[in-house]
DNA sequence: CAAACCGTATCACTCATATAATACACTTAG
DNA sequence: CTAAGTGTATTATATGAGTGATACGGTTTG
């Protein structure tokens, strides 16, 4: 079963979308199986201190997104096959990277700057 | 006087957070220099559609950082020295890049591979 | 079967964001 | 000097995000 541990909430946005990504991040690392089941609404909100109805939020645009799948009475299940971990990986790398890379050239940032800077950042991270 | 032709305000969150980036960020490359005069509050809302409300909001936020300074009748400058400069420059790199990096290693990719993917993304960027 | 759990839905409330319409005092330009 | 422009402030309204409480029907499990 899917699990909510290694998700901390932050102020940088909507919980329901922090919710959802998560999962996605998930499912681009092939953490989860295809097939896994979700914990429920009420568990995760129990889990993360937030209300069921933004879980459930965030659980409905997955499903919207063909990524989940749920039956009333019954448990959620995952659903992502190869193409869509690899579409959902893609969606995710792009989103930050473009962001990243528009900042950074509206601030004067060459690419070797910007390449050097990525490696420092990395290996700080890989040590803290 | 400061332009603020270069922003496109989109849906990514609050637009005065937006207009306060896009400050930040003509401080941090040099564009904006020290002392130089801001458009008024109802010339900047006009411009990009939005009330005057959210740009003096993003505008108080400047002041309370100390990039700008604002005297009742007169319009708005910029006091941003070269430690400010330095100091905004560094908040924002940091800020998108560090925000990429969790995401990257939540979905296991490598250094490697991100430094591949910034390489690629930014070369495509460029011919865009 | 029956209790517990589950997905789903609704209503009311708070808070932040953004808009709209003014108003007042000060500075600057004609 | 006068008028236009500016910073600042207030009040009201609308919307989305999030919470809280509750309810109903279907599924799972003991």
């Amino acid at each position: 079963m899917l699990n909510f541990d290694r998700l901390t909430l932050d102020e940088s946005g909507p919980i329901y979308l922090q919710i959802l990504r998560y999962v996605k991040q998930g499912i681009a690392a092939g953490t989860i199986e295809n097939g896994e089941e979700l914990p429920s609404r009420r568990v995760v909100s129990a889990l993360l201190g937030v209300n069921p109805n933004t879980v459930q939020k965030a659980y409905r645009l997955l499903e919207e997104e063909g990524l989940i799948q749920s039956h009333t009475g019954a448990k959620s299940c995952v659903v992502a096959d190869e193409a869509a971990r690899s579409r959902v990986r893609t969606q995710l790398l792009g989103q930050d990277a473009r962001a990243m890379i528009s900042a950074m050239k509206q601030m004067g940032v060459t690419r070797e700057e910007a390449l050097a800077l990525l490696d420092t950042l990395w290996k700080e991270d890989d040590q803290a």
